[in-house]
DNA sequence: CGTTAGTTTGAGAGGACTCAAAGTCTGTGG
DNA sequence: CCACAGACTTTGAGTCCTCTCAAACTAACG
C-alpha cells in the first residue's frame, strides 16, 4: 500500500465515510506529484485525463478568449482542479490549468477512476457527491455573476476566500470576477 | 408496475443503459403529475424535496433579488427542474419554481431517490451521470456570462435553444441572460 | 372591447471598458 | 548592498454599453 493520502481523505470525509476497501482502492489509484510554480498541468485543446487534488499550493484554470486571458477557477489547498467539461465529455477543451505556486497534488486518472466506479458502489457514490459539491460551488459563482455588481462580487470574494486575494495577482482575481484589473483596482481603493 | 415513464427513460438512455431491475425501481418511484400554467412547484425559502422531469410543458426557476425577479433556469420538455442547491444541501433556498405552461412532469422524491441509491449501484451511477450533465450545462452558461457581451449571450441562446425564445416572455429571457428587458429589446431590434 | 400582460422607444445617468502612462514592488546580478 | 529589469498595480481621460425611469405602443384574453 502506498503512502496514505491523508489530505485527500480528510477532505472527502465530510461528504461520506469510506470503508477500508474503498480507502485501499483509492489509495492505490492516487499518485502524489509535486509541481513547481508556473507548470502547465493541462494543455489547451487537449482531453483532460486527470483530476488534481491540491494538498498544498494553488492552481488556476483559464482560457484565452479573443486574445484575452479569462480565469475560470482557482484551486487552493484541499480543493480540486480539473478541466471538468473535457474530463466528463472526453472532448478537447480550451481550458488550461497551471500552478501559481509550488504545489503538491494527488492525481487521479480518468480510466483508473472509471474502473473504481465499476468495482465499488461506495466510490461511485463518492464520485456523485463530489460532483454535487462542485455543482453547488459553480451555482454560487454563477449566481454572483448573474446579477451582482463588480463591487458586490469582490465583497463576496473577500468573505468567502479572503486568503486567495493575498496570494493571487490582481489581474487574475479581476478576470476570475469577470472584470478588468483597472476596475478592480478602483473598487479596492474605495473600500 | 406503474405506467412506464417513457419520456424519462428515453432521456436518460443517452447517459447509460439501464437493466430491467433499475427500470422497475425507478418506475415505481416516479409519479406522473400534471400542473396547469402558473403553478408554483417549489416555494421560496423551503427545502426542495423533489426533482421534476418535464415530459411536456415548461418551468422556470427564479428568485427575488433586491425586489427584482431573476430567472435562474428554464426547463422545457425532456429536461429537469430542481432547486438544486436546496435539494443537495437540504437547506432552504430562495429559488422558486413555477410552470410557465401547462406541464406534465415525472416527479422523484428526495428520500425515495436516496433509497434507490442505497439499493442500486446502477441507479447511483445514473445519479452521478445526471449531475455530471447538469454541471456541464451550468459551466457553459457560466462561461457565457463570464466574459460575453449581452448581444453575444443572446446569439448563443438563439443557437442553443431557439424554441425557448418563442415560448418565453422577453422579460424572463432578459433576466435569464442577465440583462434588462429594455436592453434585450434593443439588441433584438438590431438583428 | 376593455383590461392586463408584454414589448418597444426615448432620454439621461452611471458603471465598466479601453488605452495610456506613471508608480510600486521584487528578485537577481554586478 | 545597490541598481536595474520585469512583473504587478494604480491613476487618468475619454468612450461605450447597459441601466433606470417614463411613456407609448401592441397583443392576448375574458
Amino acid at each position: 500500500m502506498k503512502t496514505e493520502a491523508h489530505s485527500f481523505f480528510d477532505a472527502v470525509s465530510s461528504l461520506m465515510a469510506l470503508n477500508a476497501e474503498s480507502i485501499e482502492l483509492l489509495s492505490s489509484a492516487l499518485k502524489r506529484v509535486e509541481f513547481s510554480k508556473g507548470v502547465m498541468l493541462v494543455k489547451e485543446y487537449t482531453v483532460c485525463d486527470t483530476i488534481y487534488f491540491i494538498e498544498k499550493g494553488l492552481t488556476r484554470t483559464y482560457y484565452i478568449k479573443d486574445g484575452k486571458d479569462v480565469t475560470d477557477w482557482l484551486s487552493p489547498e484541499n480543493t480540486f482542479a480539473c478541466s471538468i467539461i473535457s474530463f466528463i465529455t472526453r472532448m478537447p477543451d480550451r481550458r488550461i490549468i497551471e500552478t501559481l505556486e509550488l504545489s503538491v497534488c494527488w492525481v487521479l486518472n480518468y480510466y483508473q477512476l472509471e474502473e473504481l466506479y465499476q468495482q465499488s458502489h461506495q466510490i461511485e457514490r463518492l464520485g456523485r457527491l463530489l460532483v454535487n459539491s462542485g455543482l453547488i460551488q459553480l451555482q454560487k459563482r454563477f449566481d454572483d455573476l448573474h446579477f451582482a455588481s463588480a463591487a458586490e462580487r469582490y465583497k463576496t470574494m473577500m468573505q468567502e476566500t479572503p486568503t486567495l486575494l493575498q496570494r493571487v495577482p490582481l489581474g487574475i482575481i479581476a478576470s476570475y470576477l469577470g472584470i478588468t484589473q483597472e476596475t478592480l483596482s478602483r473598487i479596492r481603493s474605495q473600500i
